[in-house]
DNA sequence: GCCTATTAGCTTGTCTCACAAATTAACTCC
DNA sequence: GGAGTTAATTTGTGAGACAAGCTAATAGGC
């Protein structure tokens, strides 16, 4: 089942707390963490458990360690907000609004351009992948993980077949993205459109190998994902002030 | 000056060297690395140092670890490639040509969107900050690093006018890799061609408020730079079969 | 003889304690 | 009062040990 992945090395949960806790502004840019001591106190584990974690956040450029100094929050702008896992925790709270915009924006970019590249270059192996995809996403709907995968799965070959290595993994990290605005939408309305006919057109422009018809499908789809997520956020917002 | 960061961590450092032997291909994906004693013994450094060097080659998804089965190299479409540390390891051997072609590709898909959205939403600040580098290029030319540094800052000024947070990481990600193909131009031509008049041309537009022209300015920008970048390649890879 | 269950071992994960290096901050001397 | 020096604090590195998890080989049952 979706069930856990065994038992997660500590350094990792850790990990993930602490840059949840730092993403969501509960640690500020600039501002020192407590000691590794101090830190391993508190969060009952060792100091290398802690070390292992902070290299782990340092990748990701979200702290920066000194001696004498301390670990500090590097500023906003020095983060990889691309890192997939990053942006997953970014959802962990609720998605702050200009973040979501900016998402979208990067989508509205990014994909209609991809869809055209594909349209050209995909391969009969794709079209059956994307095809797979499309049918799964017809028969379970979008309501269920099943077919949120499929969507997924749909997009993300979608980007493969384009033969860009840097378009993939930046679809990587939107999938991550898109995988908690999705969930957003489907938490309180249940249907609220149903994009499936824009998919299967998006489909159809790509095997035809019609570029121009495939960019335009694929804005299209994004606006209307765009719109439910911000519809369904707005819900949110106003469930979050009651 | 531009000499050291004192003396840099060991793990680091060795976390560069051994993703630079990963992403240039020297530690096939799906392979398991040494073990980390030996590693240890090899490399002369105490285990915690060869630990937290693999947490931050996994915080970028470059490896995997698990007991018994040991440190695995991750397949290529699990890399973090928009990571900027990982792109500039890529660029430390001879950089492979479907890559750049993939990063050229990206850049015409994003840079030339930026800019539309730039010119509508620049405020005079960055008008100022952009008529400065553009100046400091002038007067230096590309050839010289202080030159080649405002041509970056005015690249990267652009993105920052969007106001989307998302096209600003991703411009330190594709400039830390865009250095590189700029330092592989001016290694053999002196001066492949002088691209200050398409940025003056790309900054009147920004000023004018002009989406189409500062777009179409900028994809004239990429795609120079592409022709000059591979034609420098090919004689890189003359040079080598020498 | 084949399949199943158990066990042995190897590797990462975690813990503990210790010292070195680096940098900031206080302090002393001029 | 200012500049050089010293001291203290924090990260960086080291060494050794045990625990946990997984693969594979081995022994037992059918």
């Amino acid at each position: 089942m979706a069930a856990g992945k065994r038992t997660r090395p500590a350094h990792l949960m850790l990990a993930q707390q602490l840059g949840v806790a730092i993403v969501t502004g509960r640690h500020q840019p600039g501002s020192v963490l407590p000691g590794e001591i101090e830190q391993a106190e508190t969060l009952g584990v060792s100091r290398s458990v802690v070390r292992e974690m902070l290299r782990t956040l340092a990748a990701k450029g979200l702290v920066e360690g000194r001696p004498k100094t301390g670990t500090r929050v590097r500023d906003r702008h020095d983060w990889n907000l691309l890192d997939p896992e990053l942006l997953g925790w970014m959802f962990e709270g609720a998605p702050p609004l200009p973040f979501v915009h900016s998402l979208f924006q990067l989508r509205m970019i990014v994909e209609p351009a991809a869809a055209e590249i594909a349209a050209v270059k995909r391969t009969a192996r794709h079209l059956s992948a994307m095809g797979h995809a499309l049918e799964t996403m017809s028969t379970h709907g979008l309501a269920s993980e099943i077919g949120r995968a499929a969507d997924q799965e749909f997009h993300s070959v979608i980007l493969d077949s384009t033969g860009n290595e840097l378009l993939v993994s930046l679809s990587a990290s939107i999938s991550a993205a898109v995988r908690w605005t999705t969930f957003f939408k489907y938490r309180h309305e249940k249907h609220p459109r149903n994009p499936i006919p824009e998919h299967r057109a998006l489909f159809e422009a790509i095997a035809n190998g019609d570029p121009a018809a495939a960019g335009e499908a694929t804005r299209a789809l994004v606006n209307q994902a765009h719109l439910d997520t911000e519809a369904a956020l707005e819900i949110e917002a106003r469930l979050a002030t009651n």
